[in-house]
DNA sequence: CACCGCAAATAATAGATTTTGATTTTCTCG
DNA sequence: CGAGAAAATCAAAATCTATTATTTGCGGTG
């Protein structure tokens, strides 16, 4: 009786479909009978009615899965317990970030991560979604804080926040802009937004064409501090989620305003490679980025300009 | 947190030294090491303490060893519960079995099996020790009733009985002998036993080189069942263990002696592969067995000849 | 009644992980 | 300081698991 088994009969008994339940537990269909035919083999009973659509549990089969469930409870459990016992933490992780994420909280996160769990090795970097991504995929990350993959990956992700793109201007920038801006209205308007490259052009270019238009910045930047400097500095505006403007709107050097037609959100989630156990130093830290990045987005959403003062 | 690497763990909490514990385990040093310190990365918690006599369990580690353990019942318990839930146990079992013991119970054990088990599909061969241990090594056997294998095997061994090694003789036979017999006595009498290649007949000869003689047996024979009906027609007589004699004395047929210096006793074990799961089916079929023999031992113990009638 | 389509089983292959055996490092004790 | 015991490290091997491609079985349909 193996842990996996018990974890993949359960999806399974839930499911009551071999296909879905495979799809949840990210892995192949042939690959979940496989392991509940040696299940059955191993327990020395039928577990699952084969019907025309989907399975469906044996008397047997309702029996393990009572057990079961309590048996992975216990697990879990144990998993917390081991997790609040407050011994040092310790292990390597190397964590990649996009770039929104990484200017909004990576200092602030790493300096609790580090006075919190000293034991802990962190490794962070920056770069795009697809690359990061890649790098999990390949093992050379434990995790990447990226936008939420569109379409199915391979990899496993947990959400973090859903947050709003925001329009984001110099203070005393002569530009007129309603509280709420229509996003076609940027086509009249010098902004500076990442290049192709950035998945929040994309998400950009996507919501544009959705609208009808399309986007000619004037200036196209990747680094997202330099953008919101660009922006302070100048009567360009640009469009950021909170996240990234958070400290320029808390100092005041931007401006925010919602958007409209329509309205842009981006999910950010963290991913981990599905067949590589989080470790509990992973999800320390997790936790932790987690909470600040809310924080982040949270405030960023306070600071949005509602009215012209 | 895998079971495999929680088994691993508890053992080595109670051992306390990774070449101790990885031998109990059927695995070697390094396999332990490595999987230790995965399930610590895991955890992300040191859960011993290297000394050089061993290791201790660090109190992240006593936690543990507390969880794991109260969910390894619960498994066992689960375990339990499947295997007496009346539906139907299935599956191939193949089993090998040295000659006293098919001998003996085989005949009733596989009637009950097959009117308790319906669903049990049970094959058994007979053989010596080291060819049944040799096709479970590679997987043509599951199981194999076997004399308890001498110094170390890769196999896992599950105790049945010890039982004695009794002198046997036709009732009306004129051979003067005491209660118990003096296992030199052999020396003058005509004899009948295995031969050498039989499992039993290497015990007799061991014991016989330590009563400082050699056996010269009259006939070799190493079908069991021939040997008792040459000793129930004949004056010769045999050397068996109690499980191999005890449907003859049953039927008066022949008469058993103990024998003392040395006693002989043999023990009977049920080896299988250690990285075999052991199915609820093979458990259920070696539960009858094992009794059958003990209750075969203990009958033929019963009616040893301890006083001429 | 043949035909399509979904769902699960099977088979062969590729990919990972575990185990092994050999070797090295570490620590204690004489 | 060397000997010995115990654990860690390493590369090769054996074993398991997952994957892709294919087959089988069952139900609804034209």
């Amino acid at each position: 009786m193996d842990f996996k088994q018990m974890q993949y009969f359960l999806c399974l008994a839930q499911e009551g479909n071999v296909t879905r339940a495979a799809r949840q537990l990210n892995i192949v269909q042939p690959a979940l009978s496989m392991q509940i035919a040696k299940l059955e083999k191993s327990v020395g009973k039928q577990l699952f009615y084969r019907q025309a659509h989907g399975v469906a549990l044996t008397a047997a089969g309702e029996t393990l899965a009572r057990l079961a469930g309590a048996i992975m409870q216990n697990i879990d459990h144990a998993r917390e317990e081991m997790a609040r016992l407050d011994g040092k933490i310790s292990g390597r992780v190397s964590i990649g970030m996009i770039t929104s994420a990484a200017q909004s909280t990576l200092a602030t996160s790493s300096a609790k991560i580090a006075a919190r769990y000293p034991e802990i090795q962190l490794s962070v970097c920056e770069g795009y979604t697809e690359v990061l991504l890649d790098w999990v995929t390949t093992g050379q990350l434990d995790i990447a804080i990226v936008n939420m993959p569109p379409g199915k990956s391979t990899l496993t992700a947990h959400h973090i926040l859903d947050e709003q793109m925001m329009l984001a201007r110099r203070p005393g920038s002569a530009l007129v802009l309603p509280a709420i801006v229509p996003y076609a209205r940027l086509k009249d308007i010098d902004i500076v937004i990442p290049s192709r490259r950035h998945g929040l052009r994309r998400i950009l270019d996507a919501a544009a064409a959705e609208a009808g238009f399309s986007l000619k910045p004037r200036l196209e930047i990747d680094t997202l501090s330099a953008v919101c400097e660009v922006v302070a500095t100048t009567d360009l505006v640009t469009v950021l989620p909170g996240i990234a403007l958070h400290a320029a709107l808390a100092e005041g050097r931007l401006q925010a305003h919602r958007l409209k037609k329509p309205a842009i959100t981006r999910a950010v989630a963290w991913t981990t490679h599905p067949r590589r156990v989080v470790s509990a130093a992973m999800t320390a830290v997790m936790e932790i980025i987690s909470a600040d990045l809310l924080a982040a987005a949270k405030q960023a959403s306070r600071l949005t300009f509602t009215a012209p003062r």
